[in-house]
DNA sequence: TTGACATATGAGCAATCCTTCATATGTTCA
DNA sequence: TGAACATATGAAGGATTGCTCATATGTCAA
């Protein structure tokens, strides 16, 4: 923990400072909600996981729909996995994906409310 | 547009990905939507969004609370200003931040949820 | 078994991100 | 007015990202 710089006053509000500290969610809690808000954060994801918010689709109709190279939606599709964005299905050499729980859709639908009033 | 490598057979589903592409948002909303995500991307970011869910802050409690400097909090700010998620109001030389809408407390809520399940 | 194919993955590169340092702006108070 | 201070911002550098290209894995069908 490097030692921060700080207002000379240290904080303006210590009781407000001190609440806030006590509700916060833990380190590693924070960073793994980082790294999930991460994988929404690029146009060629969000068209994956709004395309998935419809119905399971394989690895080539997804690349179709984001516009993406099937290499490019493959790399994008281990991240949504390892993030719990995503699960998925083998059928034959095909993949089928789909999305982990309706907290995506859900984390999709007040995010496109936000951008759009 | 580049050319985009695909499968052999195209698509495998051509109406699920008609279907999807029919309702799939707007090329610059999803920009814009990614941008969003991309500033809960940050545990830094998170740390204050999160504390200014409680409540209006300075950014000097601000930075108390994420653990940054001062003027890292100030160029977080800036973004989160520039991306509607805090409004502020200045007060004498101080700067109040607080979220712009319910909207963020509600993504950063969901978020939580999917990371605990 | 062999070739074609859907998907997965490693390396590498340009672009972007997050922070620090230095400095600027505007406010308060002596 | 001038010093102290809260906040803002530009430049810069190391870390991370998103893509492409090459290649690997596993399945199907001839």
């Amino acid at each position: 923990m490097t030692r921060i710089e700080l207002c000379d006053i240290e904080v303006v509000d210590r009781d407000a400072v001190e609440r806030v500290q006590a509700t916060q969610a833990h380190e590693d809690e924070l960073g793994y909600l980082a790294d999930t808000f991460q994988m929404l954060a690029s146009p060629t994801r969000l068209r994956m996981v709004e395309a998935l918010a419809g119905g399971e689709l394989c690895v080539c109709d997804l690349a179709a729909v984001a516009g993406a190279s099937p290499s490019a939606v493959s790399h994008h599709l281990r991240q949504l996995r390892q993030m719990r964005i995503v699960r998925f299905r083998k059928e034959g050499r095909m993949a089928y994906y789909r999305l982990d729980d309706e907290h995506i859709s859900d984390l999709l639908r007040t995010g496109l409310e936000h951008v759009r009033e």
